[in-house]
DNA sequence: ACCTAAACGAGACGGTACGTCATGTCTTTTT
DNA sequence: AAAAAGACATGACGTACCGTCTCGTTTAGGT
């Protein structure tokens, strides 16, 4: 996805790059991230390995594109009119994502490896993060709007409240994350947005 | 700290141990984890390799191991009978050691490394993290039984609704922290556990 | 058989001795010389390394040390006034031990040692080699006596006339052994220490 | 020299070839075969462990190698007609050789490592010794045309009447070696294989 | 019968080298 | 000219043994 807009960069064999992305997704699922070598990943796609450096930078940026080509592109969330239930819809399609292999070993290996390399961190985030960040923004500005979201939020920490706790589960494995889960943070988030019903500030 | 009771097998340089431990927090700070490596730590602290992995199985472990030494006790939270400002202390606190180099370098290496093996993340967070979230926890309780969050809610969840905006920022690095910042999440959290006016339960 | 005779310089645990000798011979013969190592043997015996250390100086004394108790003593050679028979015995004999594994392995593994450790060369030598060619010495001394050898003749080299060829063969593999080839060289040997018919040197 | 025509598969660098070589040949020479490494090859010659691995199977095969180049071409034996004096020639210079540092440190080291590795002696006995052993053959065939050999000598037996004995004290020590006894031994030798005047076989 | 000193088993220790793996670069050969 | 193939220097891995060094625990005289 990352690479679908440069056309021709001199780049050549459209093949062998197909090639590493599959090699790439096959190895990371077979043997997880942390045994996956340049060396395999060029023998699996035979191709030389000078080819792959020559466009990658990093192992990481390597296993982003080959992920973020796996990914669909990121919806709008619909808009019922009921502000609950819409978002139950993300958190809960967030906590399956989170709990499906085929997402969890690259999610949790590029989130491991944006730890030590703040350039991947910024190119995951934006490429695989903030879309959904965003959709769930958009419809809470429009919960705004029709006042079932107090005015004064500020919308990016509250869509923190959303997402923050889910992977503060997942990533520290505090405890399992579950469907009920993902309903009762939706359910305590909102109560935190609500307007309140008397005049004057907050706290 | 994780050591300071084991009399236990036949271990017997107590030299040697406290060495390692020396070194690697020696060498973590100046390196970063990725450079760390079995053989500069046993070379700095004088020490055979063997030594090293004869009592910890990874290099997590033992990282884990060195940082944990570092960090004082944690103390339970102090009961003013001001909920948000108790409360603000603890995740202000919290914003400040996630940001001092000298513990940003380690808890994010051991994140990292506790994404690829589970038995690390648990001896990481029951080590580290959990204290932390259960004297915030007891707080929050302390509150409950005043009638300052109400009777219903989740202590859990109610935690992760402190710490999770928090540490979602902070691994993603989706925007700085900063002490006002605290102090917003604070708030929106607190309005959600707040009791409601009117009689009847939540959801 | 080398300690035989060491009455009691505080040597204690003749157990302890005894299966380490035990475990040698065991160890060379499943593993080979080259990978037998002290520890094996300590643990094979039962016995703790230092025990090794305190009374070998090195693994090839060790070696030795179990192979010469697993040798008989050497009987004189027998003198039936046929020298070439008398001659046959002993090099046939030497033919068909060179050959049995029991004795090759260990026979290899001591002169190959011996090359890098003179002073193991000589003990190797005196206990296990010399006895050897020390008897066959006296027996061509004997036919010297009665004519059968030239009077001017240097028993060491004739000696060596007999099992240098033998010993070449054997150590660089040139040739396999055979009774057949012991004849031949018992042989041209004896032709070699026959007298001359006329007066005069030799040459 | 075993080296020296092979353009055969892709090896690339006749320089790290080279200094490898270089390398073993100076340290043999510096502190004996036994303290040899493979670490110490590399670093001397600048080179990775890996390369070494990949073309030599065994520290013995490398020590070979270098020592065979080393070595110059084996010229056959001259003919002046007088079988002795050639033959005194050889001998007295194989007796050189074996008491000169530069060829004895590796040529014990080989026939100690030949004892526990039968491809190496073959290679070893086919590369440095076969070559010697062959040209004197030469020269007793020649001596047996013009009958100062018998015509039913086993020239192979002969040629280890000559040579074995040498190794014999050389390998196990039993005595020093000289240049009268390297005359000896071929006066010996010499009177074994003399035809006899009365018609009629040997023994 | 006790006492003391050594030898003992066990095995941790500081080291050295091993042989392997993967890195990122460089070189050759093929297309 | 770019690609595959793979050799190369580098450096770390985790393991095996080395020979030394504590640890208690036998065990054997000497008292």
């Amino acid at each position: 996805m990352s690479e679908a807009k440069t056309p021709d960069t001199g780049r050549r064999s459209e093949r062998s790059h197909q090639a590493i992305l599959k090699a790439v997704v096959e190895l990371v699922g077979e043997q997880g991230y942390t045994r996956l070598t340049i060396e395999a990943i060029a023998a699996r796609a035979g191709v030389g390995k000078q080819t792959i450096y020559r466009w990658w930078p990093t192992k990481g940026a390597l296993v982003l594109d080959a992920f973020a080509a796996l990914m669909g592109d990121v919806a709008p969330l619909p808009d019922t009119g009921d502000v609950a239930a819409d978002l139950r819809g993300v958190i809960r399609a967030t906590v399956a994502e989170l709990g499906a292999p085929r997402f969890e070993v690259p999610s949790r290996a590029l989130t491991a490896e944006s730890q030590m390399d703040p350039a991947l961190a910024k190119q995951f985030v934006d490429t695989l993060l903030r879309p959904n960040l965003e959709v769930t923004k958009e419809r809470l500005r429009a919960a705004q709007k029709v006042g079932q979201v107090a005015r004064d939020v500020d919308l990016d920490v509250a869509v923190e409240l959303f997402f923050g706790p889910l992977f503060h589960r997942w990533l520290l494995r505090t405890a399992p994350l579950s469907e009920s889960y993902a309903d009762t943070v939706v359910d305590y988030a909102l109560a935190a947005l609500r307007p309140r019903k008397s005049p004057g500030g907050r706290g």
